[in-house]
DNA sequence: TTGATTTCCATGAATTCCCGTGTCATCCCT
DNA sequence: AGGGATGACACGGGAATTCATGGAAATCAA
């Protein structure tokens, strides 16, 4: 009964967009469907933002409906709001898992992130994304590895964690 | 089911004005009219304005009656409720979605938005709007491009969200 | 009666639905 | 302890349906 999303995998596309979702994830996006219960099909939210963004962000249903009340809050017309309703409302696609355990990616969201045969899951808290497998390997991990080698030798990243205990 | 409108997309106007609604958005207009049955075609209200607004915004028939409530309660003969008159009932246009899932936009409203031959349609919260695809991409995008260019390198406009949340 | 709007019909492409298969891991029975 | 039986899980294929879009004929309106 996992409320985060946790782990990676990788998972073929095929040539009408569908793939399999970790089952892992699956359960996720069941508990925090608050339509959800056994025999049906979880709901969830695809944002994938601009064309800055490479990757598909999956939001639960749960987690979207925080994201639109936070909107919601900011003051109409302001900047802030316009853009979070762009990204949240406009550049987003509303979906569900199918009767198989599998999301099926229209071609219009597979062109945007080059995707083709694969597609590489991770976990990034309460949301998950959905990389090219190619694009994920040659971006992202280079980009880490490359910050952590200007840290010294032994660093270790926990240090981190005591910087959220105190305010 | 979606009581939200969420998702962007293009579609193309012919010279009778009839473009096609995003299918996702047809859902919402049905569950968003009282008197939309299965085999109906739903209503909805098209707001678009004075000179200075160009693009069309779209509103359920649930979305324009609380709107209408809203200005029903401010006093009579104020200039508030003169003005959101003016707008929401004057300058606004009812129809409805055809047999086909296409909306027909008189020449009058076409011509104010300077709308030929595609149009861009984005979601925005309860309402969605309808653009001119050269505009929208000329105005909106360049109006948050030089608003980002404002702001750090490093800058994600998601720390938004968190201004909200009030831990 | 002439341009503008409705109706009705048509088609290719995309998307959904329904079904089937192979592989594991677990559970159960003897 | 061995051998199914069972049931998720990843993946594939074909048929049926929906979508976006185009055009012709019928109908309105000025």
């Amino acid at each position: 009964m996992g409320r985060r999303f946790r782990g990676e995998s990788h998972h073929k596309v095929d040539n009408k967009g569908r793939v399999s979702i970790p089952a892992s994830f699956r359960r996720v996006l069941e508990s925090g469907d608050p339509n959800w219960t056994d025999g049906l099909n979880p709901e969830l939210v695809i944002v994938y933002g601009d064309h800055r963004r490479n990757y598909l962000e999956c939001y639960t249903i749960e987690a979207i409906e925080e994201v639109d009340a936070q909107i919601a809050d900011l003051p109409r017309g302001s900047m802030e709001r316009k853009m979070l309703q762009r990204l949240f409302h406009g550049q987003s696609f509303p979906t569900n898992v199918d009767e198989t355990g599998r999301l099926v990616l229209p071609a219009k969201l597979r062109q945007k992130i080059t995707l083709e045969n694969e597609a590489f899951f991770i976990a990034a808290g309460d949301t998950f994304q959905i990389w090219k497998t190619e694009t994920y390997e040659q971006e992202e991990l280079s980009k880490t590895e490359a910050w952590l080698d200007e840290l010294p030798e032994d660093f270790d990243p926990l240090i981190y964690l005591d910087g959220a205990k105190g305010d």
